[in-house]
DNA sequence: ACGTCCATGATACCTTCGTATCACCCGCAC
DNA sequence: GTGCGGGTGATACGAAGGTATCATGGACGT
């Protein structure tokens, strides 16, 4: 589908580890992001791309897992690769259930690393697709007036038109109106393609894949 | 809803551990319920009450990662909460990473452990009631024939009856009929109904809350 | 003041749904 | 065989959906 590269941000104050890691990113063909600190990855601009970050743990000023805390929420997009020289389980069980991929102990082999990134672009993939497809959703949904959405919110409970008027107090033939507007609004070729979509847009941000 | 106690599984090997758990446990409102190894847990029949698994990671035998990857498919109505003397942190993520609720290192304090398991039975219960309505829904579809899923499969995607019949080479009125039956055997009180279960019956297993 | 959007409602017409009633055929079990 | 359930189809009718055209009135911005 998409031809951009994989864009993998590594975050970490040690040099050392940021060129060795540019290096095996490089080479495995997927576009390196160098940064030193947290601070710099929250200035940089959102990406398009799918992209993962391997993040080390301990960092000066804000430490790893207060960037995630940060980014997690909206940047389903962006999965977190933890990396870490003396880590504990309890800063990897917080890290884990807060919803990092990985969480690896320095040294790790190259190819654990790999597979990490690759694991992690699959998601960052798949997120995009779904984030965009809510996004349209959403959009959609937000072109509706208010009384368009009340319809709306009836007719997928599986109301009536009739019903639907009794409960706005308004007439069946208003409602017939709303409804063909939601549904050209919507893009919604049936009543089935509408219940799904409000399903979509109803569900909680996100689920685990 | 449902008056049963919850109920507190704790598979370890060590007694000392088991005994000062029970107490725990009993003095918190629940029942515990001790066993020393994996294969006692395994025999065990399964349980219709709230419920939760405190499992040792090391244990003579079958191992607690290996158990979990027995049971973490089937039943997840019965989240994990390990427990370790000398964890590490590779073990706690791959313990995470299955589905496990929580990660504790001994020494844990009363309170950390009571946290853990009012967590993990309100999980339990939420799963229990969402496996108890995938259960309803998948019995009801099972006790359609084969002709009335499929039109129920076309059904839901939006198509008119007449489109339903022409797909599968059968007349309109025809279809009208199963249509007619899956309704009443589905208990679905509108096509939106219909919908929203086909999507709860083709949708994965389950996703974390 | 004018246009635009939203909301409302009516009339008219056709389509689709939903159900009831009747019918025939088939395979399978008792 | 007889009964039963599944699958098929027809006729008929009333309810609901869906669209089009027309019309009114309020809110808001230019």
């Amino acid at each position: 589908m998409s031809q951009t590269t994989p864009i993998v941000f590594v975050v970490d104050d040690d040099i050392s580890v940021r060129e060795s890691l540019e290096l095996l990113i490089r080479n495995a063909g997927w576009q390196p992001e160098l940064l030193a600190t947290a601070q710099e990855f929250l200035a940089r601009p959102r990406v398009l791309a799918p992209s993962c970050l391997v993040l080390d743990v301990s960092l000066p000023g804000l430490n790893g897992l207060e960037l995630q805390r940060r980014i997690a929420a909206d940047r389903t997009d962006m999965p977190i690769i933890f990396i870490t020289g003396h880590g504990d389980v309890p800063m990897s069980v917080q890290a884990m259930k807060a919803g990092a991929v990985e969480f690896l102990t320095k040294p790790f082999g190259d190819g654990v690393m790999l597979g990490a990134i690759r694991n992690a672009i699959e998601r960052s993939r798949n997120a995009l697709g779904h984030d965009a497809e809510m996004r349209e959703l959403r959009d959609r949904h937000a072109s509706l007036s208010r009384r368009e959405r009340q319809v709306m919110a009836l007719v997928v409970t599986g109301k009536l038109n009739k019903q639907v008027g009794g409960d706005l107090g308004i007439s069946e033939i208003t409602v017939k109106a709303h409804r063909g507007q939601v549904m050209r609004k919507m893009k919604a070729g049936s009543v089935a393609d509408l219940v799904k979509m409000a399903g979509k847009l109803s569900s909680p941000p996100a689920s685990r894949a």
